[in-house]
DNA sequence: AGCACGCCGACT
DNA sequence: GTCGGCGTGCTC
């Protein structure tokens, strides 16, 4: 017997299927989707098996020289999905399984990660146990099987160990090993929920059409009660015997969010989270594999669950960054649901309270290629805050540079009613970009209307998409003033700015610095917040999703011009979103809430829609810029990375690659570049990028996989690309 | 990724 | 004459 087998190595030379045969002795326990142990050269390497009984052309076979697995790792769909997965990022075919298993399944050398297993007791069918003569421990043992089939041994030795070893010598219990899971919830009862008119309706409709693989956009405001509706759809679901995904955004994966579904559905779900240790997430993953988890909740790699028989997938919070992986193979999650959506033949749910531009234009398209649902009031008619917009040049206004007298005075009052305050320290750009101190110009690229990027050493402000360059001017040519400074960091001056104004105040800074140092910090923090230990939460972005603060009145969002000027077309996007989000978190439950948010640029139109929370308007707006500068919804983007350590070979070569694409890619494909990125030169290598823009794909996989195999025995310059990428 | 092969300069 | 630099190419 002669099978294929691709091996462990990420690399594209060796990114082919290698033959092996078989020793007879294995052939019947062969399966496709197994790990294999082959020699490879001198090496000895795990491989996965993805082609069986075939004809081989190679005259020196080597044998396999043993299984890794007794049951298969990659069942027939995931093995589709990769070779699908590699067609869309022309990453390497391993790299593609790899990224779908958890580590200690992946292909590789070394040891794999031993299953641990348990002891448990179950009672015996065709025995009157009401009609023996029992002892009392042994009639307390077999009374604890009145409302469970299965018990842990080590619970049942706790009565006494001895009337165990009884009941089991006589035969009147029986011993059942099972497999030892690490990570262990307990034993909830079901909380039924009630559902508001509006809510049930969204469910329905999702219920009613279980059996097509439909893309439903679930566009629902803050506090609009989302997550009861995917609950409901996913009770639906399970109640058919099919399974669920859901996936929410790694910092919204907290454990009240698991607690409450946990409530729910009980030992029936799986989690999938970064704090999960290896063995953890190996035993999650097996429950799914072998069927006894029915759904999984889980950050972006969950989409990859080995579920058998799909029947829902839910992506919350899609506008999120985070469902793009950023290494290869650089997938985009909502691609590879829609993959797995079609496959099973069942809906996929996408949920946002600021859905991305992308979703929304499909879901209001007169093609409906999305189905719209929408949830426009929170429960209970709460209303959403009220948002006032503070002038930061407006000197009386200012205390100073980053605290308006305004903003203050609110903090000091919510102080005084012993209500608590969330300030957002927009520190999302790293790039340092310059702006008119006295009416809050900013220079931007003519071509492009990205934010140009201030390159303090050769006093160049530059723009990343085309590589257009202009000097750094002085004077304001919008207001004539002499006022125009650097702006891109500094933030780090603010919590010592707020302990002097309130000395009194006990304040929480949370950011990747104070987070990062400890495992549980995130956790901890949000946590001593929520139970009132501290009256100001000081924090990034990372405090803005879906925490549910009910004493929160006040949200102060201290400089929204960073993020509205980081080099990317996406910047007002990003923008809304975030603050849209982070004023949802004032006012929760009874108590009314309020938002401030200063800056710079009061009349620039992502303000004036936030303040009104009018997503339609903003969308209107937005799509008009990006319909004229030919930015996606209205055609897709690619980027390629050349990237090396010599200077001159790198963008030569850059070049070269340009002008190759100028003559292979079909003619309506624009393309930008090569351009240097924010920063020329991370750790002594050299960057350039060159951006395309298609409306339709055309011969765009082929030109960038034949420049791909053209650049990869190529030391000296490496290439990435990069399909709808996030940063560019 | 590893490892061998092979073609050039510098040395006990 | 040999040791070793690393560019090139192969691994079923």
């Amino acid at each position: 017997m002669v099978i294929g087998v691709l091996v462990q190595l990420v690399n594209y030379n060796t990114d082919k299927v290698f033959d092996y045969c078989v020793p007879s002795c294995l052939c019947s326990k062969i399966k496709l989707g197994m790990r294999v142990l082959v020699p490879f050269g001198k090496q000895v390497l795990e491989g996965f098996i993805v082609e069986i009984n075939k004809n081989s052309h190679t005259d020196n076979i080597k044998e396999i020289i043993q299984l890794v697995d007794e049951v298969p790792v990659l069942n027939e769909e995931l093995l589709l999905l990769g070779q699908w997965l590699k067609a869309k990022t022309l990453a390497p075919l391993i790299s593609c399984y790899q990224v779908m298993l958890p580590r200690g399944l992946k292909a590789k050398k070394g040891t794999s990660i031993t299953k641990k297993y348990e002891s448990y007791i179950s009672l015996v069918n065709n025995v009157d146990y009401d009609a023996l003569h029992l002892n009392l421990p042994q009639r307390k043992i077999v009374n604890c099987f009145k409302d469970q089939k299965l018990i842990l041994k080590k619970k049942l030795q706790e009565i006494s160990v001895s009337s165990v070893k009884t009941l089991l010598e006589k035969g009147l219990l029986q011993e059942v090993v099972k497999e030892k899971y690490r990570y262990q919830l307990h034993d909830v009862k079901p909380v039924k929920y009630s559902l508001t008119l509006q809510q049930q309706q969204v469910v329905d409709e999702v219920l009613n059409k279980l059996s097509t693989n439909k893309t439903f956009l679930l566009y629902g405001v803050t506090g609009s009660g989302k997550t009861e509706c995917y609950m409901e759809m996913i009770d639906g679901v399970l109640k058919k015997g099919k399974t669920a995904i859901v996936l929410v955004p790694e910092i919204s994966l907290t454990p009240q969010m698991i607690e409450r579904f946990y409530r729910r559905f009980g030992n029936q779900i799986a989690v999938f989270h970064s704090k999960l240790s290896d063995g953890e997430k190996y035993d999650e993953w097996r429950r799914i594999a072998k069927g006894e988890a029915k759904m999984v909740i889980g950050a972006r790699s969950a989409i990859f669950a080995p579920f058998t028989n799909l029947g829902i997938i839910i992506i919350d919070e899609e506008h999120s960054s985070t469902y793009k992986q950023e290494k290869m193979p650089r997938y985009y999650t909502i691609d590879v649901a829609k993959a797995r959506a079609k496959y099973h033949n069942c809906p996929l749910i996408l949920g946002s309270a600021t859905p991305s531009l992308e979703s929304y234009s499909r879901a209001i398209s007169p093609k409906k290629i999305y189905e719209l649902l929408s949830l426009p009031n929170r429960i209970n008619q709460k209303k959403l805050p009220k948002v006032t917009v503070v002038n930061m040049h407006n000197k009386k206004q200012v205390n100073n540079f980053w605290l308006s007298v305004e903003l203050c005075e609110a903090i000091k009052h919510t102080l005084a009613r012993k209500e608590q305050v969330i300030l957002l320290l927009n520190r999302r750009g790293y790039a340092t970009f310059v702006t008119c101190q006295n009416c809050g110009y900013v220079e931007k690229c003519p071509n492009c209307d990205i934010t140009l990027t201030y390159h303090k050493t050769s006093n160049i402000l530059r723009c990343h998409y085309c590589g257009y360059a202009t000097k750094k001017i002085n004077v304001c040519p919008k207001c004539g003033e002499n006022s125009i400074v650097e702006l891109g960091n500094g933030t780090q001056k603010i919590e010592e700015l707020l302990k002097q104004q309130f000395t009194e105040a006990r304040i929480l800074r949370m950011d990747y610095d104070t987070t990062s140092s400890k495992k549980n910090a995130h956790e901890t923090m949000i946590k001593s917040f929520a139970n009132n230990e501290y009256d100001i939460l000081l924090g990034t972005q990372m405090i803005a999703k879906g925490l549910d603060f009910a004493n929160v009145t006040l949200v102060g969002v201290i400089n929204a011009d960073i993020s509205l000027n980081i080099p990317d077309f996406r910047s007002s996007e990003i923008t809304f979103q975030l603050l849209s989000q982070v004023s949802g978190r004032s006012g929760r439950k009874d108590k009314e809430g309020q938002v401030i948010i200063q800056t710079f640029n009061p009349d620039h139109y992502v303000i004036k829609y936030v303040q009104n929370h009018d997503y339609e308007g903003f969308y209107k707006e937005e799509m008009k810029i990006r319909k004229q500068l030919k930015y996606p919804p209205f055609c897709y983007l690619t980027y390629v990375k050349i990237s090396g350590k010599d200077y001159n070979v790198v963008f030569t070569e850059a070049k070269k690659i340009r002008d190759y694409l100028q003559k292979y890619l079909a003619k309506n494909i624009i393309i930008l570049g090569p351009s240097v990125g924010n920063v020329l030169r991370i750790k002594n290598i050299y960057y350039f990028g060159i951006i395309l823009k298609c409306r339709d794909k055309k011969n765009l996989n082929l030109v960038l996989g034949d420049l791909i195999s053209h650049y990869q025995n190529n030391k000296q310059i490496h290439l990435d690309i990069d399909f709808n990428p996030n940063h560019i």
